[in-house]
DNA sequence: TACACTATTGCAACTATGTTGCAAAATGTT
DNA sequence: AACATTTTGCAACATAGTTGCAATAGTGTA
């Protein structure tokens, strides 16, 4: 995990910090998207406010992570697969919201569909965001 | 103009005040969705950013406006078309956002397709916001 | 139209979220 | 180890949104 991480940050040119440390790993231990708070909660007190929006500033210029659009317009963000890389972003995936556990997830091989613009209208990115109920949540209630 | 503000009023079992004539009107006058911030804009000095909070709040819950959600996390506010009621809330259909103007728009003809979820997912709601270059845009460049 | 009842508004204060400048500390390089 | 460069923490600020409460305005009824 360590090692993972180190060599996750030398990829994307960045130097090791602690809080970079710290952050990536609370990715890497949730597979669900992860808000602000969220990682505050998981880093403690360890780090300033100030330094993780900096650094999740940080990943997500480089590609390590993107942010996830959600229909109660709180940033929301994910690790992004290999295919992304700075500048570079496949993020064409769909995004789920659990209405039940309120987890957030990408669904990595659920591929965004076309859809038929009206005259005149250029579609540069499109984001879906779907909520319902999760897999874990559909087996365990 | 303001017949038909107050007609929608009461049809929604709302009380007729100036606050609420006042931000109908701005929904009425632009046809892209609006920010909180653009109504304060519109409305002006007249009334206090609290009451703008509340009032759009009622309007949502009484199926008037809509909320948008997007990429940038910004709320927008638009207008529901009659199919909406409070409770009943069809809005199924894709919002674009011009990168050019910045304007977001509710394509109210363009329904969002249907999606594939895996093995345990179940989908209740499904938001999909696009963008690129809105017709305006694209006609005068 | 005047009255009473209810709903709405404005104010003040507060919380949450995000940003900026700058000095101190940590990192990478030689 | 020493230096140049990044990164961090602090303080202060900016913006967005919420809540309680008293004052005001709107609505139905007589």
């Amino acid at each position: 995990m360590e090692q993972k991480i180190i060599d996750l940050l030398k990829r994307s040119n960045l130097s090791i910090t602690d809080s970079r440390k710290k952050i990536l790993e609370s990715f890497f231990e949730e597979d669900s998207a992860l808000a602000h708070a969220d990682i505050e909660d998981h880093v403690g007190e360890d780090f300033d406010r100030v330094t993780i929006y900096r650094t999740l500033q940080t990943f997500v210029d480089k590609g390590i992570i993107h942010t996830i659009p959600t229909p109660d317009n709180a940033v929301l963000y994910a690790l992004c697969k290999d295919s992304c890389s700075a500048g570079h972003h496949h993020d064409n995936h769909v995004h789920f919201i659990c209405d039940n556990c309120n987890k957030t997830f990408c669904l990595e091989h659920v591929v965004v569909p076309a859809v038929d613009m009206p005259n005149g209208f250029a579609a540069s990115q499109i984001d879906m965001v779907v909520s319902g109920i999760c897999n874990y949540c559909n087996a365990t209630t």
